[in-house]
DNA sequence: TTGCTAAATGATCAATTGATTACTTTTGTA
DNA sequence: TACAAAAGTAATCAATTGATCATTTAGCAA
């Protein structure tokens, strides 16, 4: 009696033809390397990257030694956890959608912010991000490098443009940070409903809207502002 | 020759008077329990609540069973650190100063940040915060019911007095909303600067003011169209 | 059918973990 | 000054941890 014994075997007809596609005892190694990255993403989503690895191969439903025939130690795993996580949750057309000039600034990220946080907020890539920023606040760095620089600075410099005001690609650390209020008021959203589990208001189209009426309508007056300081150094 | 044979001994006078006051060898009971809580925040704050406790003995500077003697378990040293570090870090005048009419809204609340984020945003008091919230959003959903009953709900009841409109203690999901977005986008601000330890702006002030900027441009729309939806459904 | 390659297992190791026990030493007080 | 209460330690346990290695076995090709 193997371990496999209890599995469900391919059904063979009477004439001893295959008549189920014959389930694979083993997986390739590309797929056993997925299996195992998404059931780690899981595990450490729960309980942290402290999670211990044999709770991961028990998921996976293999033992524990053929995580390491996949990853030369735990913090490989991490790190594969981590590219995987924050790859698969973004999406390439989210940057052209934003430089689409045939929509005014605020439909642009309206419609940006509704695909982003329906790709992200949920509990795992929530709880994951924030496990990792608090271990290790680089991976989270050059997370929030790419939201300035593909985001943030973007919706600056596009609002600019719309409201006929010169077009420096130049965004100051004020106006970034009134766009991060933006952003990490949403981040904040997503906390408390998807980690705190609070009984928040689960109209989120709704509650971009008003965060995107909030940056707008003092944009404008920190774009003058910063326009006349920088006047007054030069 | 004892484990204390290396430290500073109470000197004595050429009459045998005791010139510097005694020092302790051992520690009051509740001297040596404030001690380990603390050395607990920080060792909890650096790696989290999976911290060792040999590690929190180590910085104390005492054996790891001693440890017991003060809390039944581990888990009940961590709840000694929630109550520490949320309690320390809750100034009770806050309520007052936010219900002070003699001060317009704006000014009450943007010295409130400046007081909440001045005894909050350190590194140890957020990593705790979200720590906590990853391991156990119990505790967390106190916190930010406390929020919401003590900062945000008075927030919009002063403003709609200050506005001249009904002053009606209800507060909707949508009104708490936006005003979750100025919370939120401060948290976000202080998780950037010290946990992931980024160039951010340091002029918190600034920061502060813009994001109420942000609340006042909006709110009263916001109150108005939750008046006429409440008038619909009547 | 045979045989090779690689997926997967079982047994195990050393280190670390939270926790317990019996013992020692300090300290205030009768 | 003797003594009891309490602060603190040393030794240790059982469970869990990440990681290693020899062995087994499924799957594919000749």
């Amino acid at each position: 009696m193997t371990k496999f014994d209890d599995q469900i075997l391919p059904k063979t007809g009477s004439d001893g033809a295959i008549t189920v596609a014959p389930r694979r005892r083993r997986k390739s190694s590309e797929d056993r390397m997925l299996d195992i990255i998404e059931a780690a993403a899981d595990h450490f989503a729960e309980v942290g990257f402290s999670g211990g690895t044999r709770d991961i191969a028990k998921k996976v439903g293999v033992t524990q030694p053929l995580l390491y025939r996949y990853f030369p130690d735990k913090n490989s795993l991490i790190e594969a956890v981590y590219k995987s996580v924050y790859l698969e949750s973004w999406n390439a057309d989210w940057d052209e959608g934003l430089q689409d000039r045939t929509q005014c600034v605020r439909t642009r990220f309206d419609r940006f912010y509704r695909d982003y946080t329906a790709a992200n907020f949920n509990p795992r890539w929530l709880r994951i991000s924030y496990f990792a920023g608090l271990r290790d606040a680089q991976i989270n760095q050059w997370y929030n490098h790419l939201i300035e620089e593909l985001i943030l600075k973007p919706l600056v410099r596009e609002h600019r443009v719309e409201l006929g005001l010169p077009d420096d690609a130049y965004v100051s650390t004020e106006e970034l940070e009134i766009a991060w209020q933006i952003h990490g008021g949403l981040l904040h959203y997503g906390w408390r409903r998807h980690v705190l589990n609070l009984p928040v208001s689960n109209n989120i189209e709704h509650v971009i809207s008003d965060a995107l009426d909030m940056y707008f309508a003092v944009a404008e007056n920190v774009y003058m502002r910063m326009a006349r300081s920088n006047a007054d150094i030069d």
